[in-house]
DNA sequence: TCATCATTTAGACGGTTATCGAATTATCAA
DNA sequence: TTGATAATTCGATAACCGTCTAAATGATGA
């Protein structure tokens, strides 16, 4: 039996709306597909939007608990959260 | 290994902007706890929602293909489909 | 046929959201 | 320190979305 993490339901409701927007789940893909962690940069390059923008995204895919976002220096180091879209599966598994 | 039904990237967008708005998610999880089809007026009875409302988010719904709605007679015959969300939720596994 | 009930469509309104450019903060390197 | 680079915040705008009421459609039964 997988251990599963316990999510609120706004937070649900945020990992949801997170995930309903095509770019949103794109920038998810690509920081899904490396080990190491992502800058804005990295991003942009398949990402036609500005850094505004993305920046906004990236708010909203933390606020879900899809991601995290550590400074490092003059970088941001953007990490998926497995575990919490492990979750969000497994809620949705039980409709 | 389970047979995999294919989603196109339109289909993808429109089950995950169906399922950002909780109360799609829960008129889901109504029809989905059922094995028998479900009415309109079974759905209104939880969901505080005038009945054009609730008509505009089963089209959403239907559109996204995680229900079907057979009208019999009187009534409409509302179905999960199961195998739709399960398409998408090995969509989200790969990321 | 007529009244009634279940659902859908049409049209409108208010709130949310995706987007941008410009300004700002933070860090590094010369 | 100064300039360049990375990212965020601000303020504005346009499109989208959830909701409603009112009206229309369709089916049943008296």
């Amino acid at each position: 039996m997988p251990k599963r993490k316990a999510l609120t339901e706004s937070q649900i409701r945020r990992i949801a709306k997170a995930l309903a927007d095509p770019r949103r789940h794109d920038i998810l893909k690509k920081v899904g597909a490396r080990t190491h962690g992502v800058a804005c940069a990295d991003l942009r390059e398949c990402q036609p939007v500005s850094a505004a923008t993305l920046s906004h995204h990236l708010k909203d895919l933390e606020a879900a608990g899809l991601i995290t976002i550590v400074r490092r220096g003059k970088f941001a180091d953007i990490i998926l959260q497995r575990d919490v879209l492990e979750a969000y599966l497994n809620h949705l598994r039980a409709i």
